[in-house]
DNA sequence: TCACTGACAGATATTGAAATCTGTCATTGC
DNA sequence: GCAATGACAGATTTCAATATCTGTCAGTGA
């Protein structure tokens, strides 16, 4: 192969190089090793096999979705509003995603759906942040509820439709039109979690 | 064929138990008429296309779930227990229908997948029931907001996870951990409408 | 020493010829 | 007259032979 010694990050980098030319069906080990210059059985020595591979491309990708919302649930300052700037990047990146080139979208999506761990892993880290958020509203009296964790997985379950891969075909409608549906969503669940529990 | 002329229903009849034997891949239409005891030729006066004859089959599956509901949309009293039973019905007749035969529950799933304007046809339907609940509620001062038919979208979509196929995984959980996610959701949305819009 | 190679066995995917299916329509017979 | 038939053309699917792939490991050379 071309430089020093191979490295997981050079084969991650080359398989997903891979399967964007060639699709997830259509991906081999032997044609990732092809792309590197080395033979397959050197793939072997970094991945335990075709799957863990596939695994570490998921997750990589998702972790480019959870790194910049994580900033933002870092940040200071009002929890409602920062919850919604965190909900509209996570709904812009998909989306984005999407529209840029949707036959790879479709390849990590199918990729995500085999990964099952990987995906409840990222899940569980952006449940973490909402409800990071919502702890913080509840310190400042923003947000009333008892707890906040139940709270985050309402939020990420109520706003599915907008960010789970199976509603794709509902993003492409015109930017208004998901824009509109968000507002009224974001509207009906901020009444919710600023009014007191009964 | 066995008795008198040949229907509409006998044939979607016979279509629901072709496919529930065979399955959507391997049934068709010559299976179908094969178990009418007729030629596939038959089938053709009736439906247009083996895409129109899957299409009916779809339909009625999906108007087996609206017309339950509707009967409950239509009750009078207070509106917002009647659209708690209204979602909690919806939910126990697409999970009675995954736990009682899985595999014919994908068959139909597929169906759906592929009748993008019956499926069109049949939300609009459910939208429509509870954007009747919802005026119902307005006129009592139950709720408060001031377009039904958004709010009747947002509800139908802040509950996609319990009743959208693409999230059957969802449905298997233990039925507690279901009617916990359901419970705050449900108060979440409930305290969203009720209180006055900003 | 140790990252890399390449040949291998068993599993999986591809291919192209043969079988079957979809949709049409002239014909049948009640 | 009219629902039903069955043969047909072109499209799709199946099947079995062939090729390729996955994962292993003893061997190579830097």
């Amino acid at each position: 192969m071309a430089d020093g010694a191979l490295t997981p990050e050079q084969i991650l980098d080359t398989a997903e190089d891979v399967l964007r030319r060639f699709g997830l069906q259509k991906t081999t080990v032997v044609d990732v090793a092809r792309a590197l210059g080395v033979s397959h059985g050197s793939i072997y020595r970094h991945f335990p096999s075709k799957t863990a591979l596939r695994e570490a491309v998921a997750s990589r990708w998702l972790a480019r979705v959870s790194e910049p919302l994580g900033e933002i649930a870092a940040e200071t300052g009002p929890a409602l509003p920062r919850l919604r700037r965190w909900l509209e990047r996570l709904i812009r990146i998909k989306r984005g995603k999407v529209l840029d080139d949707p036959e790879l979208f479709a390849v990590y999506h199918a990729l995500a759906d085999e990964a099952d761990a990987v995906v409840q892993e990222h899940v569980g880290k952006l449940v973490d942040q909402i409800s990071r958020m919502l702890s913080d509203g509840m310190v400042t009296g923003e947000v009333r509820f008892s707890d906040p964790r139940a709270m985050a997985w309402a939020v990420l379950r109520t706003t599915m439709v907008f960010h789970h891969p199976a509603h794709v075909g509902h993003w492409s409608l015109p930017e208004a039109d998901v824009d509109r549906a968000f507002d009224d969503i974001f509207d009906l669940i901020t009444r919710g979690l600023t009014r007191p529990e009964a």
